[in-house]
Formats: structure tokens, C-alpha cells, sequence
DNA sequence: GAGCACTGC
């Protein structure tokens, strides 16, 4: 029988805890035990609620790390708890970070519901663009990690916040990783701070260790009783449905031709439930889509009642949106995917899942300083959250197109950090900007590498945003920190406004902020290629963005103008926010707005004061426009996409790189190289590395 | 004449 906590009495520890729902929860106040020990305790203690096991864990320990597969909807009662619990009275908030604003917005309005108060009261949340909260009335806060990392620097020890609670630890964002070493720091000086993370399974142990501090250096004087270093540990495991998976016998050759196979095949031989594919890409999910729907049209017609649809985040929104439509009756739906289906959206009525085993994954070369994306092997953490995908509304089955050979032996238990597949430039600036000095002492959950680290303090070392001793600058290294772009794009506009363009950089600056303002049309290229002619201009890329940006405010923001000249309406809508987003930063830091009239010259010097390393210069009698960079002598090319194409100058400066058969360069200026000297004379003249840095 | 996994400030 559960025996319930009462306040005032002293709770057991270890404590096991009952599911309400019939599954078995355990607690543990020791990462190291087995489930052989859990099962031992579970016998001989006595069996608490789930609300008591997390009241009594986050008052007597520092970190509480809740594990669990994913998607058990377990964490969104705990804010309510600790609410209830007092945790948030005083002026005290409960915060709640996800890693991506739908999910803060979807389960703020849960709790608020749940709750029976106003969202954006007692209970709001912050994202990019939204404050939906009352200072001094909301007591529970949800919001992305990237927004608690910027409210870190204004308070640096978060201290109005009493808990806060990381959910989506597993998914190792950038963001996620950073914010959990600060915290691991903050938590030193704020014994009365309490964190709950939240986790896959498979992470549990990196987490708790990560986090079990031995110091007993902590200030004895403290008013606040110490609360214990070693994390608790809480497992909540067994929600969702059976996922049967099945395995192909050998390995297959051609993963397309397999897909459509196993989709076939289920459709003749299973029951009814949508289909669930994952691909890796945009070409390969249009061309299952298309061979299914040959399948269709063939005389034979085995799929004719299946509903087959493309989704990827490129997708327009009226396409994306089909995919949650009601199946019509006697038809089986089948959405054809990227990891967008992993994570980000969540198809309800999906039983099937096919899982061809790849993604694409970026990945980040120190030495060469290019970030490229390549199709790669997923991992076995991955491959269990796409079979979760067909447990949602009954028993599901998983068809993985790898053999379970290559499963158990070959594929890697976890992915890599992202942390360890990036550029760091605006990791470091961030950690800077809160008085991060040592960063390659910094404790980090999964270290990047050296290499990394010291091509990105180079980096903003010759940008002037880091100074000898590797501190920020200022003003520049501190405005640059302040400002939610990346650094290079940061140092531009700071320098447009000294050279009087900002009101047009801050266009720039908003446009290369967004994935690509164009709509990606095959099939009407000619017409796509006519409509991009109307903005062309000589000088590049960055200035065409500024003609386009000008006739959607002609047009009035209207989407009929942006749909025939085959502008991404969403994208244009993004970048009018972060436009004024960014205007009133520079306003905050007292920076004026200027137009240069027409001086295309100033402007394309102040996005070379940001961009000079991105110099390339054509080489003579080459038949294909192949271009080498100034500094390492790499061979590239300008993308098809831009307006320079074929156009050739002899010197270009761009904004990004794409590596695929050929390293492309993707927003391109041409300019003239007397002005890079003039911007740039400690990197292109002098080259003296700086002993300090290293 | 070729291509852009996914987030986020």
C-alpha cells in the first residue's frame, strides 16, 4: 500500500516511488546503482508518490536529475509541485528551460491550463521576440535555454530564480550544454539554488557525474543548510507503448529502393496506421515521394489509397500543415521525413515507423575553420527516439533498415555533442560576456577541442573583439556580445554605424539571419531565375537583399507580392523582427541609425570590416570560376544561387560556406582588394600571431 | 548551372 509524505515528518531516503499510471518509478540517491540494487531496495522500502519522491529530492539535494525516455509528459507536473511546495513565494520564480520556443510555448499553456490561471500571469514564459510574463506576478517561467543564458548577463547568479529545471538535456544543444556548465558554476555560490535536469536514460550517468561535486568548500557560515553535492536521481520509465522492431536480414544497398519496399510492404500487410519515414534530406524524401506515387499511377495500383507527403523544414508552411490534416477515410497516410519528425513535430496518429538509419549531421573542421553537412549513420539514441515516434496512440512497429548486427555492435551508443561539432566563435563571446576567463579550463560536460577553442579566439582576436589578453574589447567586444547575431554579422553592423550605412546594414544583417529569403522551386527555375533578375545588382548578393527588402515594403508586406517573385513570405515576416530587434539594441547602445544614400561603396567597406577573412580572389584562366581564399588558398566557387554566378569578379568577400561536391560560397559581394588592406592591414600585412591566445 | 539536417539569441 503507498504510504504518503506529510509535511513535517521526515522523509526516507532512498525512496521509491509508485506511478500512478501502473509503472514503477525508482529513486535513487546514488548514481551508481544498478537496477539489480533498485529492485532489492524496491522491496524492502516503503513506496511514495511521485510528487513526494520530487518534493523530497529537490530539497535535499543540489541537482536532481530526472531520466526517463523521452516524451514521458513527466516533467510538466513538477513546476506545479514545487510551486505548491512554496518554492516559488518571496518573489522567488521557478523557471523551465526547453530547447526550442513551440515547446515553451506549448507547455507553458499546458501548466497555465492545468493550473486554472491566465497565461502570462502566474505562469508565462520569454522566447525570442515574446515576453509573455508580469515581473513580481509570475511565479512560474518557462522559456528556451539561449534566453536564460542572455538574462545571465544582466545577473549573472539568476538570482531571482529558486529552481530551474533544464528539460531536453539529452539533446545536447549548444545552448543546453553551455547553460549547464554555468549553472554547475553558479550552483558554488547559490547553495540555496536548486536544479532539476531532465534526461534520456542514456545520459543519466554523464549528467550525475557531471554534476556530483565532492567540495566541501562551501562557506560554513551560510544561513542556508548545504544541501547534498551528489545529485538524486529519479527514473521515470514506462510510458508510451510497445515499439516492435524488426531488422532487415542483410544490409541494403540502395536505402531509397528499400524505403519504398518496407512501405509497401506494410501497407499490404499490416493493419491500419500511418506511416512514418525517416530520410536524410530534401532529395531523397522527393524522390521516395515520387517513386511512390509512380507506385501509384502504375496500372497494378498497389498504393493507390495511400496519402504520401514530403516534410522538411524548407517545406512552405501550407505544405508542412497538410501533414496534421484527418487521414480520409479508407486511406493510409505516409509522411516522408527529415529529423524535423524526430524532435520538433509530433505526428499523433503514426504506428509505423521506417528508419533508414542516416541523417545529416554538421560537422566542424578547426583546421580548414568550415562547418559542412554530411549524411552520417544516426545513433542508437536517435534510432530509439525515432521508433518512439509509432508508440504514441497504441502498440507500434519499427521497421530499421539496418541488420541488428550493425545495431548492437556498430552503431554508436549517443551522437556527438553538438558543442564538439561547432564553431565556437559565438560560444566563447558569450562566455566572455559573463566573466568566463579561462575557457580552456572551463568545466565543460563534453569538452570541444583545443583546436576549436583557439581558431575561434583567433578568430575574434583579429576581429578586435578580443583583445591580447583574450578579454573583450570595448566598446566593441562587449556591443558585439550584447547583439543576437553571429560575431562577424555583429562586427559589421557596429561598424556600419560609425561609417554611416546602419539603416541599411541592419537589413544585411537581418536577412543573413534567416535560412534563405527565396522560395526553393524546382521545375519553374527559368521563372525563379527571371524573378531574382528583377533584384540583381552588380555589387553582390547583400545588396540585392537590400532591392527585395524595399519592394516588400512597397508592396505593403503583402504575401502576393513575395509569392510571384518567389520570396519565402515567413522568411521576410522574420526578418522585419529581427530588423527592429535589432534596432533597438543599437538605440540601447546609443548607437545612431544613418543611411548612406546610395554610397555602395561604404557599405560593402562595412561588410568587409566584418568579413575580411572571407576573402577570395578569382583565379586567372580559370575556365570554372574556381576561386582560392586569400588566406589559406582553399579552392572555391560561387553557389549557383547567388546573383554573382558566372558573373566572376576578380574579388569577392562572402558571407558562408556550403561543403557538398565543391565548397560553395553562399552570399557574395564582389569588392575591390585595396579595401580589404584598408579594413584589415593586421590580417592581410602583418602577420604576427599572438603568443597570449595560445 | 547546383542544392539547404535542425534549432536558437
Amino acid at each position: 500500500m503507498s504510504k504518503y509524505w506529510k509535511p513535517g515528518s521526515e522523509r526516507p531516503t532512498p525512496v521509491l516511488v509508485d506511478d500512478e499510471e501502473g509503472g514503477v518509478l525508482f529513486v535513487s540517491t546514488s548514481s551508481s546503482s544498478s537496477s539489480s540494487q533498485l529492485e532489492r531496495l524496491r522491496q524492502r522500502l516503503p513506496v511514495y508518490k511521485y510528487r513526494d519522491a520530487i518534493l523530497y529530492l529537490v530539497e535535499n539535494h543540489a541537482t536532481t536529475i530526472i531520466v526517463g525516455e523521452t516524451g514521458s509528459g513527466k516533467t510538466t507536473q513538477i513546476p506545479q509541485y514545487l510551486k505548491e511546495a512554496g518554492w516559488a513565494e518571496g518573489g522567488r520564480v521557478i523557471a523551465c528551460t526547453q530547447p526550442r520556443r513551440l515547446a515553451v510555448q506549448s507547455v507553458a499553456s499546458r501548466v497555465a491550463e492545468e493550473m486554472g490561471v491566465t497565461l502570462g500571469e502566474e505562469v508565462g514564459y520569454a522566447i525570442r521576440f515574446e515576453d509573455q510574463t508580469k515581473p513580481g506576478l509570475t511565479m512560474v517561467k518557462f522559456l528556451t535555454d539561449g534566453v536564460l543564458i542572455r538574462e545571465m548577463m544582466d545577473d549573472p547568479l539568476l538570482t531571482k530564480y529558486s529552481v530551474i529545471m533544464v528539460d531536453e538535456a539529452h539533446e545536447r544543444s549548444l545552448s543546453t550544454d553551455i547553460l549547464l556548465g554555468l549553472l554547475k558554476k553558479i550552483q558554488r555560490r547559490r547553495p540555496d539554488l536548486r536544479l532539476i535536469i531532465s534526461s534520456a536514460t542514456i545520459e543519466a550517468k554523464s549528467m550525475a557525474s557531471f554534476f556530483h561535486t565532492r567540495k566541501k568548500n562551501i562557506r560554513n557560515d551560510t544561513i542556508d543548510p548545504v544541501p547534498n553535492q551528489e545529485p538524486g536521481i529519479l527514473s521515470v520509465e514506462g510510458k508510451g507503448y510497445t515499439v516492435e522492431i524488426h531488422y532487415v536480414e542483410e544490409p541494403v544497398s540502395d536505402y531509397l529502393q528499400a524505403t519504398v519496399e518496407t512501405v509497401l510492404s506494410i501497407h499490404d500487410n499490416e493493419g491500419p496506421g500511418d506511416v512514418l519515414v525517416f530520410l536524410t534530406g530534401q532529395d531523397d524524401i522527393e524522390a521516395a515521394v515520387k517513386m511512390l506515387t509512380d507506385e501509384y499511377n502504375h496500372p497494378r495500383g498497389r498504393s493507390s489509397d495511400l496519402l504520401v507527403l514530403p516534410l522538411y523544414s524548407g517545406l512552405p508552411r501550407s505544405d508542412q500543415d497538410l501533414i496534421f490534416a484527418p487521414t480520409p477515410r479508407g486511406k493510409r497516410k505516409v509522411v516522408i521525413s527529415t529529423n524535423i519528425a524526430e524532435t520538433s513535430l509530433t505526428l499523433e496518429g503514426v504506428v509505423y515507423v521506417v528508419d533508414s538509419g542516416f541523417s545529416k549531421q554538421k560537422f566542424y573542421n578547426p583546421i580548414s575553420d568550415i562547418e559542412s553537412l554530411v549524411t552520417a549513420p544516426i545513433s542508437k539514441a536517435s534510432a530509439r527516439q525515432r521508433a518512439g515516434r509509432a508508440g504514441r496512440l497504441r502498440p507500434g512497429k519499427c521497421f530499421r533498415l539496418y541488420t541488428e548486427e550493425y545495431y548492437l555492435k556498430d552503431m554508436p551508443s549517443e551522437g556527438i555533442p553538438e558543442m564538439q561539432r561547432s564553431n565556437l566563435v559565438s560560444c566563447i563571446i558569450q562566455m566572455k560576456a559573463l566573466g568566463i576567463d579561462n575557457i580552456l579550463g572551463f568545466d565543460w560536460l563534453s569538452s570541444p577541442s583545443a583546436e576549436a577553442m583557439v581558431r575561434a579566439l583567433e578568430v575574434l582576436y583579429s576581429l578586435g573583439i578580443l583583445d591580447g589578453d583574450a578579454k573583450l574589447t570595448s566598446p566593441l567586444g562587449f556591443q558585439v556580445a550584447e547583439l543576437p547575431l553571429e560575431p562577424m554579422v555583429s562586427k559589421m553592423l557596429l561598424s556600419s554605424c560609425e561609417m554611416g550605412c546602419s539603416e541599411e546594414v541592419v537589413t544585411i544583417a537581418a536577412v543573413l539571419s534567416v535560412q534563405s529569403i527565396w522560395v526553393s522551386m524546382r521545375g519553374v527555375q527559368k521563372e525563379f531565375d527571371e524573378a531574382k533578375l528583377r533584384f540583381a545588382v552588380a555589387e553582390g548578393d547583400h545588396v540585392t537583399y537590400l532591392n527585395v527588402y524595399k519592394g516588400f515594403l512597397k508592396s505593403g508586406k503583402s504575401s502576393q507580392w513575395c509569392y510571384r517573385n518567389f520570396i519565402n513570405y515567413q522568411a521576410m515576416k522574420k526578418v522585419i523582427d529581427i530588423r527592429e530587434q535589432l534596432v533597438r539594441f543599437l538605440k540601447r547602445l546609443g548607437l545612431t541609425l544613418k543611411s548612406c544614400e546610395g554610397d555602395l561603396k561604404m557599405l560593402r567597406k562595412a561588410i568587409i570590416s566584418g568579413f575580411f577573412a572571407h576573402a577570395c580572389q578569382l583565379e586567372e584562366y580559370s575556365p570554372n570560376g574556381m576561386y582560392k581564399m586569400l588566406r589559406s588558398s582553399q579552392e572555391v566557387y560561387i553557389h549557383p544561387s547567388s546573383v554573382l554566378f558566372r558573373v566572376n569578379p576578380k574579388c569577392v568577400v562572402y558571407h558562408s560556406l556550403v561543403l557538398t561536391d565543391k565548397q560553395y560560397m553562399r552570399n557574395v559581394i564582389a569588392v575591390d582588394p585595396a579595401w580589404l588592406i584598408e579594413a584589415a592591414p593586421h590580417f592581410y600585412q602583418i602577420r604576427k600571431p599572438n603568443p597570449a591566445l595560445f
